[in-house]
DNA sequence: ATACAATAAATGAATAGTCATTCATAATAC
DNA sequence: GTATTATGAATGACTATTCATTTATTGTAT
């Protein structure tokens, strides 16, 4: 078998191992059970434990950072725009609860786990928000007092939390389009100008 | 020394060193030695190490809610409600950095942790959220289109990620007070009626 | 007061189980 | 036939929990 095709086969693995059982409780052994290999072959891809969780990270989120990147490529107007990443961040995590699992929980420890990892991949995804709304108070869409590293994270933790219902199994009584919906109600109403039309 | 002391200062010590390490790199004799007792001596108050995780949820969250419903009865309008739930909030992770970190790191993989533990008190805390929007809802000045269940989970979604900034010791550009502006500027005038004043 | 016993609280060294990592060996490719 | 890739049993380090022992507290009789 190809290299490549091993790394990747260990790396979704992973997602998946560290995914049900968390960081620590995940064994090496059941990570190469999953990816069917020997466990002595992950260390031929990957330094430690804590390499094998970083580029989960980097792999995992780089494409999703490629996909929403590509998505907005094509749209100009900045309220369609952050209609589009919410919609794009809501269903992704539905769908693959393995790496929102790994998001919302492995990557908040990372900073503690592993000194000297930063996160860049997902400082770059994050930061994508922050760029919406510049472009947007460039436009004079959305109001200039508004400042972009607060509004960021206001915007991604509220989008984190809403998907982490689907993630935990609570009885969720709430649709991706639904949740959408509530998000930009909320936020595009308390960020537009206030005479632009809300909604 | 009176045993109900005991206990306080062993879970004070094991935020401290919960916070620091996270739960599975704390050691038992990490948390004896800081709460100055011997490493069998935490037996005698805790049937083992996740029940001490537990314990600390519900008696620092417990004291949280204690003090955030304290500061709310006074007040009478849901906007003020929001703004003192809010700054409340932010003040606290701000200052409080163990219980902010455990909270939001050791709190979400509580879940995976520990089978058949609810997180019942922290529920009760993102529930305050509700029914604050409920009330303005009821004299409506909330607008009734928002569903308080997805709000609630946006809003402290947004709280806790702003937050996140101070414990990961990342340069913060924000006060507390500014943070609590912009949220609020955000929020409420997201979810305010449309015709009422905004701010 | 004082001595003694009984109970409770605290100690920390020893145990027992867990797993990340290594490496001698085997299989496969070239 | 050499180089590359893969294997999985063995190693070694780590630590939650236990429990035999020590120390402190409380009660009682003289």
């Amino acid at each position: 078998m190809k290299a490549a095709n091993k790394h990747t086969k260990i790396i979704h693995a992973a997602t998946k191992v560290f995914a049900k059982k968390g960081f620590f409780n995940a064994r090496i052994s059941d990570i190469a059970k999953e990816a069917k290999v020997a466990d002595g072959t992950i260390y031929l891809y990957f330094n430690n434990k804590f390499d094998i969780l970083i580029s989960v990270f980097e792999e995992e989120i780089g494409a999703l950072i490629e996909q929403v990147k590509k998505l907005l490529s094509t749209e100009d107007d900045p309220r369609k725009m952050i209609e589009i990443f919410t919609r794009n961040h809501l269903s992704v995590m539905k769908k693959n609860k393995h790496l929102a699992e790994v998001i919302q929980i492995e990557l908040r420890q990372s900073a503690k786990l592993i000194k000297d990892y930063r996160n860049n991949k997902f400082s770059e995804y994050v930061d994508i928000i922050s760029s919406i709304i510049k472009l947007g108070q460039e436009r004079s869409i959305y109001r200039a007092t508004i400042r972009p590293g607060i509004a960021k994270r206001a915007f991604f933790g509220a989008l984190d939390e809403i998907s982490r219902v689907w993630t935990v199994g609570i009885a969720t009584d709430y649709t991706v389009e639904e949740a959408t919906q509530q998000i930009l109600d909320i936020f595009l109403c308390g960020i537009l100008e206030p005479d632009a039309p809300c909604l």
